[in-house]
DNA sequence: CGTAATAGTGCGTTAAAATGCACTATTGAC
DNA sequence: GTCAATAGTGCATTTTAACGCACTATTACG
């Protein structure tokens, strides 16, 4: 998953459930600034950032070692 | 997938490619300094470390909705 | 035991993440 | 078009990730 997905995922995410970057901000403990780095592109978040952008949003983040046997 | 977890993950995998941290540290293009904190439990890395580490080592970091039909 | 390889830590520096505030840009409803 | 809600940006500050170096701790093997 590349850093653009990342953010396109979140972001749907964000909008399906009808929250704005304010209220995730709120939600997830996580600074609007920041947030809104992020989503637009220009963040390099920390771990821990994401994680309260994941409990927030219902979402979790993992750590998988690639299907090779997919092309 | 907590911290500690995503942690063990890691070692883990670096473990079963035989591979050191020194050179888990060479292959990704993070500092070692960096990869013995995180290792260790002290750290927060960025994204982008998690992702260097995830090339080198086959794996891939994902974000996805939590999968709540199962308890 | 010694010793070699590997992992973890203390200390310091540099770069950048996280943050707030204030502002501008965009979007949608009317 | 106006106006309100939301998103994005510029600037500054504080905190901390990333990093190297040197050291200590641990582990494995003879």
């Amino acid at each position: 998953m590349h850093p653009q997905q990342l953010i396109e995922i979140i972001k749907a995410r964000r909008d399906m459930l009808n929250v704005t970057q304010e209220m995730l901000a709120d939600l997830s403990g996580v600074g609007l600034r920041t947030l809104k780095q992020f989503e637009s592109g220009k963040g390099n978040p920390t771990l821990e950032t994401l994680q309260k952008l994941g409990n927030a949003l219902g979402m979790e983040l993992t750590f998988t070692v690639k299907d090779v046997t997919k092309k």
